[in-house]
DNA sequence: AACGAACCCAACCGCCGCTTG
DNA sequence: CCAAGCGGCGGTTGGGTTCGT
């Protein structure tokens, strides 16, 4: 192996493991201003101590606006059945027959279970068969997940139709250039943010639709507001984490984790000039905090910054209602 | 209720191939 | 043409969750 590459960061200077809300939110918001032209600059001037190739793909796989979460649907696991018979293990490719679906999703279901669907001989099978086991795959998909937004429910059924009209509008115009896991690097800020505005700020998992029953809708984990806005999800307690006050002065001072705010200081500058309030417009809402109609002239950056002690009772019930 | 097994999936690793100077 | 840099891809891992006993 001595011909191998050097390392593209010091392991030793990287923060590895899983991504918190607060590093999410940084990612999101640099790529939301600033694309990606460079995804070895990124964390740098993004403020984050991860290595280039971990926050593409936190990016890819995970918080792109685009990224369909969720169960897979029928049409799916039958593409990727047939795709994969006549393509083998080109992750990549398949995930650009599917709009919304990373390399690195498809390539999970097919290891945990679609790839036990096949028989020695490999034929491709009728997906709808029903498997011991994959009673309870298919309910903890859907269980932890979600699909796009409720007013695109029909997705689920017509996934694989690039020219559907449905999935043209959902997707990231970058996405009509080619796949859901190929992430041209050239992607613009106002494509991020065409993306965002389309979907909405919605980097978490999201739900198919609103489960009549409350407790199944916090289990569910997805909470939306009046104005379609959701957030992260995969676990409020995560979210909940995330406003903590420690870290909800990440976005204020320097207190909290310096490797949010080391380097340029973006995130901390970024939301000061955060444009796009819609996020903050979100959090008061969750947090009770109405807007007052008055206070149009001062940033929602500020305003939550400002309000956000008055709001600790309100935290501590929110928290204490996810355990 | 407790524990081990099975499963899921986000993230990491290292190689490949394209681009650029 | 060559080497370096970088993004992308596919394989693998391991922590967390769920299930079964």
């Amino acid at each position: 192996m001595g011909k191998g590459r050097a390392p593209c960061c010091d392991k030793n200077e990287v923060k590895r493991g899983p991504w918190s809300p607060a590093e999410d939110f940084s990612l999101i918001t640099f790529i939301q201003n600033h694309g990606h032209d460079n995804w070895r600059a990124l964390p740098k001037q993004a403020g984050l101590l991860r290595c280039g190739k971990s926050c593409r793909l936190r990016w890819i796989n995970y918080l792109r606006p685009d990224v369909k979460r969720g169960n897979f649907t029928q049409d799916e696991e039958e593409t990727i059945i047939k795709l994969h018979k006549t393509w083998g293990n080109k992750w990549s490719k398949i995930a650009s027959r599917l709009p919304g679906r990373t390399d690195n999703e498809i390539k999970n279901v097919w290891n945990t279970h679609l790839k036990k669907r096949l028989p020695p001989t490999n034929k491709v099978s009728d997906s709808s068969e029903d498997e011991p086991k994959e009673s309870r795959t298919a309910s903890s998909l859907s269980s932890s997940s979600v699909l796009f937004s409720n007013e695109n429910q029909n997705l689920e059924t017509e996934p694989l139709n690039k020219s559907n009209p449905i999935n043209d509008n959902l997707v990231c115009s970058k996405q009509q250039t080619t796949s859901a896991s190929v992430s041209s690097n050239s992607i613009s800020s106002s494509q991020v943010e065409g993306c965002w505005a389309q979907n909405g700020v919605d980097f978490g998992e999201e739900v198919k639709e609103k489960k009549e029953n409350d407790d199944d809708e916090e289990e569910m984990g997805s909470k939306s507001n009046d104005m379609g806005i959701k957030i992260p999800l995969e676990s409020d307690i995560e979210f909940w984490d995330m406003l903590d006050l420690d870290n909800i002065h990440l976005f204020e001072s320097e207190e909290v984790d310096q490797s949010y705010c080391e380097g340029s200081n973006f995130v901390v500058q970024k939301n000061r000039e955060f444009e796009n309030d819609e996020w903050f417009k979100y959090l008061e809402n969750e947090l009770g905090l109405n807007r007052p109609p008055e206070a149009d002239d001062i940033t929602a950056a500020e305003r939550f910054s400002v309000d956000v002690d008055p709001c600790m009772a309100y935290f501590a019930e929110g928290f204490t209602r996810q355990l």
